[in-house]
DNA sequence: CATTCACAGTACCGTACGGTACGGTTCGCC
DNA sequence: GGCGAACCGTACCGTACGGTACTGTGAATG
């Protein structure tokens, strides 16, 4: 979500960019066995020469999709104004919705798909590229919006990651890891409102200071 | 966990649970690239050709595979007898530490990857697969549980479902996840005892009906 | 002993992939 | 015009895998 527009191009070209989109478009509707480099090449119109001369190896384009993807989704920082009960109960429901549709978006669990699959081979550097360019990332909005809550007076926690690790728990539970098994995850779309709805609400219960609402 | 001696065998003769063995094992420390019918066949000490007379082919073999570890990972109902708030909050911290040790468990956590890989391709019952002989088995004894505390009112809950959604988001949050991306998750054993605490207390604060211990 | 069955072991086939090499084309630059 | 860099398209190579066929062998059965 949340395509900033030139996102502080990262490493590579225009032309390698439009590269690595085809290549993301080719993971997302085919998954990884139809990511060969010759069907990369054939949807970019591209040579099989020039991606190894860009990439390095099939491993370097892997990497390069996961960059260039955590490129596009940067997470904007919701400027904290000063707080109340009800704008906070606010932002937290709309940094569930956005979580959820971070993850269910269709590029996003072909990459963790990828991740994971890649996961046993030893070096494979993607697993941790995901993760500290994927949730640490988004868990740093979710930080600075819980620290809020708290110095407003409106949260009361002690251990910052332990209250993120419940957040994250209450919004997402098992559905990220359905989704990635494969279930059609289209109906469900519907319900991200009230399941963010149902989470924030545990959530003040669990560490709201006195005014929530059920 | 929980290896029943003779759980319902299911379909398979003697030597070929052998044979789904060594193939988990080639797949656990191996991954899904180490698991060629040839490896299989050379670490079970059988032809190709035996494999797939009796597994039809690869994904037959696959699937096997999945099932014959369900069958090993058959869930006991503990028997809820007159429960007290102090009984209800010790099996629900069981069920947590269980749950999470099943989830750590690395032919667990092989078998997910290996589902999730396959989850792309359109037929892959393998995801159904875990999903069905895994989650929903574990999830019908939280289900007995969770029943059982409200019918003795020490819990309050209008949709079961819910309640263990959050039950088990509660307790797993997104660390199934990072293991599956190979976060190393050899430290993190230790912390199974405190977190499957902190999230029972967090349940029990929010379905508790009045009596719960911080 | 002859036959049959189940199986191991291995050779084999077709295919597909990762990676490389090469000819041809465009474009900018002197 | 000459030249080199970048690059496309494609042919090519080595390898590895899924799947099949064939041969040998040991145990059961009659």
């Amino acid at each position: 979500m949340q395509l900033a527009a030139h996102p502080h191009q990262p490493d590579y070209s225009p032309r390698q960019n439009d590269v690595l989109d085809s290549a993301l478009r080719l993971l997302v509707d085919g998954g990884e066995k139809a990511l060969t480099t010759a069907s990369v090449a054939r949807a970019a119109n591209c040579s099989k020469e020039s991606l190894y001369k860009w990439f390095g190896d099939r491993d370097g384009l892997l990497s390069a999709m996961i960059g260039f993807q955590a490129s596009k989704v940067r997470t904007f920082e919701d400027d904290a104004e000063t707080l109340t009960a009800a704008t906070l109960r606010e932002h937290l429901v709309l940094f569930a919705r956005d979580l959820l549709e971070v993850l269910s978006g269709d590029v996003s669990l072909a990459l963790n798909r990828l991740a994971i699959g890649q996961a046993s081979r030893d070096g494979s550097k993607l697993g941790s590229m995901l993760q500290e360019r994927g949730r640490r990332q988004i868990g740093k909005r979710a930080g600075v919006l819980l620290e809020a809550g708290r110095d407003a007076g409106l949260l009361a926690f002690e251990d910052r990651d332990d209250a993120y690790d419940t957040l994250y728990g209450l919004i997402v539970s098992d559905l990220h890891l359905r989704m990635l098994l494969g279930e059609d995850s289209g109906r469900m779309v519907k319900d991200f409102g009230r399941r963010a709805e149902r989470a924030v609400s545990a959530f003040l219960r669990l560490y709201g200071s006195g005014k929530s609402s059920a």
